[in-house]
DNA sequence: GCTGACGTACTCGGATAACGTTTGTCCGAGTCCGATAGG
DNA sequence: CCTATCGGACTCGGACAAACGTTATCCGAGTACGTCAGC
């Protein structure tokens, strides 16, 4: 998986909760990581839909709804893609023993574990929400946490 | 995920029921891939203790035991290896508002939730075997297809 | 004093290189089977 | 006829390149704010 995922969780729960734009460099320089891919991440999350970007000197990135609205799952598609980890290639209409295409109309079994299993994990992310991330952070570091981070982004 | 996984697991399947070792190149012919590239996959199986080789002029691959006892998890986690997807960089402990490192004994909520997800997904790839993708061949493409296949590496 | 246009500085966005992991390949070490020679 | 030895060919195993995807970077297009001139 992109190591971005990463970065694009903890800006969308840096930004949850914020009122004005916050820029991308901005928040680089507070997860202290590299300006510009970032900005890459960022651009793949408005793409998305999930932030809104303004430009202009007052200008930066704001999620477009409510942190409760965005789940994990929706981040991960964003930045990774939406497809499966499993590629199947259809094995089974190669080689000598090849099965005809037209006896091919199901998925074989190899594919419906993988895709039962990819379902479980998105299931899994689907469940939690930015929201929740935010709540958790206050839950364990400390509850003036977010606050101080949110000044901090605004100044 | 690797694309070797899916040759690994035709190969396992393949081998499920066969009593004589088989040799990599006439699995690799089988599946019509690349022989040598097949020959590392199996190797890894190998090395994970899944299948046993056998040099000399009648050697070859074999399971080391019986397919129902072997867990696809089994499979993808000896080719592709045991880490997660989702690797944590510590993100918190970065920045002008870094948590310092003594906070954060217990993982953030982002890796909580992606451990959680991981975990589901292994858990839905531990509970099928190869004896279960086996019997699933037999029973969507017809139950002459595994013997036809046995009796073709036999050759 | 108010309104309009202008310039500037800041923002995002997509196109462009460098690195690492996966994919693919090769040759050497080891081993079993068959043939052969001797008893 | 049986047995021990030798030769050969086939097997796996790890070390060695090429290709793709991820990581990282840059510069150009666009926009909002602040300023200034005109009314």
């Amino acid at each position: 998986m992109s190591g971005g995922v990463e970065w694009g969780l903890h800006c969308c729960v840096a930004l949850s909760g914020m009122t004005e734009p916050v820029p991308a460099a901005k928040l680089a320089e507070f997860h202290d990581v590299s300006p510009t891919y970032l900005a890459k991440q960022l651009q793949a999350l408005s793409r998305a839909g999930l932030v809104h970007s303004t430009q202009g000197q007052a200008g930066g990135y704001a999620l477009t709804r409510d942190a409760a609205e965005i789940s994990v799952l929706a981040v991960v598609e964003a930045i990774d893609g939406p497809q499966s980890a499993f590629r199947c290639t259809e094995v089974r209409q190669r080689g000598p023993l090849a099965a005809p295409p037209e006896s091919c109309t199901l998925p074989c079994g190899i594919a419906t574990v993988m895709g039962r299993a990819d379902r479980a994990w998105r299931d899994a992310l689907a469940g939690v929400s930015i929201a929740d991330l935010a709540a958790d952070v206050g839950r364990n570091v400390g509850a003036g946490t977010l606050p101080a981070v949110r000044a901090w982004l605004s100044s």
